[in-house]
DNA sequence: GTTAGTGCAAATCGTTTGCAATGTT
DNA sequence: AACATTGCAAACGATTTGCACTAAC
């Protein structure tokens, strides 16, 4: 894979935010720098990062996908109320896939584990509040 | 909410196939036994359903969203060969996910575990076969 | 010079939505 | 009668793709 400085820019963006940002946001991020930038090697990008390894694609049902720049195994908490991606330390017993019994005949080679719940500003906040 | 045939027949659609079918699929299943359903109707029930909790809706980054009338607690191993989603045990240490110690200030209310790796018929197929 | 990557625009896919007609209570 | 649900078709958002051009090796 010959390098590219898009590409480059493409994986600092996301290793750089901790937020997991979808496509859209690396893009609006990057557009400043590099303003001929397109959307599509945003995406192009993104996927073959992922390919890679070099980063993790993670999906929501209703929502963009997202990526995550950290290689660490550890699992996301999703905010229902604002939308956030936290990350959350993998309980011990997850900590070598590897190592889980796979149901009988299947073969394990990575997991992710998504908590739904409310993050550390949602947990206490009102829901009548007009912020959303 | 009042009763609806189509909702009905979506519910037991899903419940009744274990391979966890995406909305095309219930769509396919039922267009036999109901010629005039439309795919709007199933997107908005399983929508429904799955916010009245009588159903999960599960996101795999770059696939259809798919859904699960099992609402026992348990996980799912995404067969990165044939795309099978195959129902997984979940280990001992997740079976209470109100158990689990969340980040500081946050709080859980429900987790999903996915695997990625090989369902029983194609861990031992040869990447090779044109099946694919 | 060959190969892979880019920007752009159009196309595709999954999903949601407005609306007039119909079914449920 | 009031209200939610339906089918249809159009709209939408996210993502992918074809192509002529440019950058990397």
């Amino acid at each position: 894979m010959p390098y590219s400085k898009q590409r480059e820019a493409i994986l600092r963006a996301v290793q750089a935010k901790k937020s997991h940002p979808s496509a859209d946001e690396v893009y609006a991020r990057l557009k400043k720098e590099y303003p001929a930038l397109s959307l599509g090697t945003v995406y192009r990008n993104l996927n073959q990062l992922a390919q890679a390894g070099k980063l993790r694609r993670l999906a929501i049902p209703g929502n963009p996908d997202r990526y995550d720049g950290t290689l660490a195994p550890h699992c996301h908490l999703h905010c229902i109320r604002c939308g956030a991606l936290v990350d959350v330390a993998t309980p011990d017993c997850l900590r070598e896939p590897e190592k889980i019994e796979p149901p009988s005949g299947c073969t394990i080679e990575g997991a992710h584990l998504l908590f739904y719940g409310r993050c550390a500003q949602c947990a206490g906040a009102d829901d009548s509040s007009s912020e959303f």
